[in-house]
DNA sequence: AAAGATAATTGAATAATATTCAACCAAATA
DNA sequence: TATTTGGTTGAATATTATTCAATTATCTTT
């Protein structure tokens, strides 16, 4: 047997999806060439970056997320984005904002459980730069994504 | 002229998109049947809960985006879930965790400027059972929804 | 306000894609 | 090892996206 399970999961992250315009037309009740025209300016436009899916995140291995507030030391302060790009790069974290107030980081991250949390805030979180780590753990997602869960 | 962009991007929240079954069958070099067959068996199973598209939120008038950390009131303590759910109902809030730690919800908030913000505060955000609120600006976005800007 | 240019809407024709089906193969179970 | 269940696949069909050309609306310039 051919694991295709998880090569689809890895793609539907990037996206590999498409409108339904057939569907958007009858739901509008616009011609479908009408809706297949703003669709595509939407994308020329740069609105719409992908489409893809939207996991039950517990079906997938990921069910431990947690928000992770990151504090700088001062010498890496001025320069956040360096530290927040080389974050970016672990699908592990599935968001990384520069942020103002108590932390200059905010990632969320979502991995199988605790364990893997721990590996990885030794492996790739804690590291030069960062001196302190608050980690705020997801007991129940009631929305994500936009989606009601 | 109608505005169907709006009308668009509001589907686009929720779902309206598919896989392109063709073009990751070519990607996996796998018979396009074979990939139709396991993408509906993720569906069935739950794993993929809709296929919906990502924005360049600044282009939207969504590039206003806030990580709002909340405390209940003794009384509300016991029970977010309802609180929660009251503040999932609202589309700005793109997010809604129930946490352990320093606060008892996490909202990521998405609205076009600081206005706004000040507005949902106001008016869905403070209500009674929640005693503190502290926002988390974003001050620029390196990763969304695995997607790095 | 008129003329010209550009952008948006649309139906008909075509191209591309998803879906169904039946046959076959692999894996698990008893 | 016989039997059932689950996974793979090619061929046929159904559905859907895309292209194109014509039409209409909107914006721009004078």
């Amino acid at each position: 047997m051919k694991d295709i399970t998880s090569k689809l999961i890895d793609l539907f992250k990037q996206g590999y999806c498409t409108p339904q315009i057939s569907r958007i037309a009858k739901k509008l009740k616009e011609p479908s060439t009408t809706i297949h025209y703003n669709i595509k300016k939407l994308e020329r436009d740069g609105l719409v970056r992908s489409y893809k899916a939207v996991f039950d995140h517990k079906k997938i291995d990921e069910g431990y997320c947690v928000y992770v507030l990151i504090s700088l030391s001062p010498d890496e302060y001025g320069n956040p984005e360096k530290v927040a790009k080389e974050l970016a790069k672990h699908v592990q974290i599935e968001s990384v904002d520069i942020c103002t107030g108590d932390c200059e980081i905010i990632l969320k991250v979502r991995v199988k459980d605790q364990n893997e949390y721990y590996q990885l805030v030794k492996t790739v979180i804690s590291r030069k730069g960062i001196i302190k780590i608050k980690s705020l753990t997801s007991l129940k997602q009631i929305k994500s994504e936009c989606i009601t869960l």
